[in-house]
DNA sequence: TACTTCACTGCAAACCTTTGCAGGATCACT
DNA sequence: AGTGATCCTGCAAAGGTTTGCAGTGAAGTA
């Protein structure tokens, strides 16, 4: 039946051309079959399908990519693979390029931006593009670098490139709300990398919350994205007196609700604790987390539709017979938005200056592990907003 | 400089041919300085780099993979990318793939048989070799599959295939014999998937251990190998009376202790509880897990180089001039088993039948958060021993 | 019938690189 | 000077596929 024989430990290659004989038609018939179905007659078409089936033949795609310039590879670089905000991201985007023919190169820079770098220029002749997920680098080198590759920006806004964000600015608004709602007055929040776009926007809008609610907001950092980074800050936070944080992320708002216990601070009832991504752990520590979810699935989508809608315009390199250049709009610069949510569990409660407006509030015992929180988790919605 | 005019958008695709004319050399010779400079001139050569430096010039690996039949890329098929066991393998085996100059494609399969034999089936073409992580199917499907493309299996035992193997037997051997010593007489197994090697060869592991430790085991499952599935067989741990537990792996061990603290068991005080792969999440939860750590960075690292030395030895497909099969050793089917270690943290305690040697075992007060337990965390090592 | 249209198929060039072979130059040695 | 070896380079075929163009036959129109 098929070309190899049954017990050869190596395969052999079928091609276009194996199946062009055994179904006697030309291998540009063939090649049809599968590129430009419409062009060939059904009758032939099945037959074709059959032969091609019965060979096990499938289309070399190196071959095809030559001759196309299109390889069906996008790159994805992340940060760190091992950070619990990526995999469900890079889990959503190699599904969602799976569905439409790609597959995902799926790379780890050691959020190091030279690593960065050079994993773009690796990539750049063997993909059709790149989502860069949380990246490091300049503004400038990434615009610089996007002239090389198709780009897509995940959690970074570039001007001039197609990027996909998520809402965290109103994501800390939401948190710095529900802190003064439950009666924070001053207020901490932990930075992340000074490069990131994310830490700024949440300063900004953190910085803005606070100031229209009338409490007092403590920039602490930057810090490293990280459990230890949320721990190492711990002494820091007790010091400053506040009685909430809000961290860059969940890693460090546990690390850091680690730390508060290892001194005899205990969250919330001394100190609440707010964090950012609703990662799984966030949902299995004690307290679990108050957090401002962010869709990553979302994201990894989105940023894949992306790219391939802008790919689609430019079809090949610039080997347009005309002007080269002019092409009409040659890339999509939109930027989408993704909402966040609050999602409020046990490791907030009420500050210093809540109003017992109710006598509920139970005076929390001194087993934490069952606090009467408000507790109403949001559903996480990750529909997207064009801006 | 470059031959891209500097505003475009699109880069213009550079090919050995510029690089030819720029150099004043054949295209063949540019295609040697690359990939067998010693066959050229030094000085030729110098000057070939620094044209191809000036231009940006990167080989086109499509046209190069169609002439060489390798891609020098390796597809990584996972069960599940969100369980964090695997994050660190994905980040080894891609970081080692790189230094060789290769690309990792990441797929992931939802755990469905399925979904992991179609991915070897659309990978198969494009890739030299498949690094099956935790596979689902059956042998002779895995065996099978095979003949199309080089694998190596992880975690799992295929005859006549190199297979990458964690000593999780000796893992589970230890934690029972700990277990033990503690003086626990009557330990659960919380089975994960049957379809897993780990599986199976945790069973026997910690039977053998079990008897001749004089122990009790009770097998529960097969459970789902998540959070949710260690949570769902909480009650039933509560029922059967055991003092302590082994769970398939860490994420079902939290599961359970969420389960158990819900129910108003203590962990450790009246069950201990052991998992395995020693993921970043065990060392954040309260209690901190005790675990039997998987060297999961040094199997990634140790898979790819399986795949590609074993690539090595048969360079194309089966076009040998001569008589296709007989290229001699074809396959190394070595298999490789990783040690693993068992980390001692909070999660498990005295049992029943402890011994009262020494009046230490302070007797744990109400607050579980700061136990007093032996935790003296084994390091992990990950060295390679052939068998 | 003659002509046009249409649907389908074959032909051959092109994509970019690698590599066996052969030619040329240089050099050492006899 | 002749011989052979060595080193470097050029030539050209090959690899599997796509695609513009041309050709075929049949159907439709005048």
């Amino acid at each position: 039946m098929t070309a190899a024989t049954p017990d050869e430990g190596v395969a052999v290659p079928v091609t276009i051309r194996d199946v062009a004989r055994a179904s006697g038609v030309h291998i540009s018939t063939v090649s049809r079959t599968f590129s430009a179905p419409h062009l060939v007659n059904p009758e032939t078409r099945v037959r074709v399908l059959a032969c091609a089936e019965d060979l096990g033949y499938r289309p070399n795609r190196a071959a095809r990519a030559l001759i196309t310039g299109r390889t069906h590879n996008i790159g994805l670089i992340i940060a760190d693979i091992a950070n619990p905000f990526f995999p469900p991201l890079i889990k959503a985007a190699e599904s969602q390029a799976r569905h439409r023919d790609y597959h995902v190169f799926v790379a780890d820079t050691n959020e190091d931006p030279t690593t960065e770098e050079e994993l773009v220029h690796a990539l750049a002749k063997q993909v059709d593009g790149v989502l860069l997920c949380s990246p490091r680098m300049s503004n400038s080198l990434i615009e610089q670098l996007s002239r090389e590759v198709p780009l897509v920006v995940v959690n970074r806004q570039v001007t001039g490139l197609p990027c996909v964000l998520m809402d965290v600015g109103q994501g800390a608004r939401a948190a710095i709300e529900h802190l003064i709602g439950l009666g924070h007055r001053s207020i901490a929040l932990l930075g992340g990398p000074r490069s990131s776009w994310t830490n700024r926007e949440m300063r900004r809008a953190a910085g803005a919350a606070a100031r229209s609610g009338g409490a007092e907001l403590t920039l602490l950092g930057p810090n490293a994205p990280t459990e230890t980074g949320g721990a190492a800050v711990a002494e820091q936070v007790r010091r400053s007196g506040v009685s909430a944080v809000l961290a860059y992320n969940d890693l460090m708002a546990i690390g850091l609700i680690e730390g508060l216990h290892a001194l005899g601070v205990r969250v919330p009832q001394e100190v609440s604790v707010v964090g950012v991504d609703d990662i799984t752990l966030s949902r299995l520590t004690r307290p679990k987390l108050t957090t401002v979810a962010t869709p990553t699935g979302a994201a990894g989508r989105t940023a894949v539709d992306m790219l391939l809608q802008q790919d689609i315009e430019s079809p090949r390199g610039a080997r347009a017979p005309g002007a080269g250049t002019a092409l009409g709009v040659r890339r999509t610069t939109a930027q989408v938005m993704l909402q966040t949510d609050l999602v409020i569990r046990d490791s907030t409660g009420p500050g210093p200056h809540a109003r017992p407006v109710r006598p509920l509030a139970a005076p929390l015992g001194p087993d934490p592990h069952c606090p009467a929180g408000p507790g109403i988790p949001t559903a996480v919605t990750g529909d997207a907003v064009a801006s």
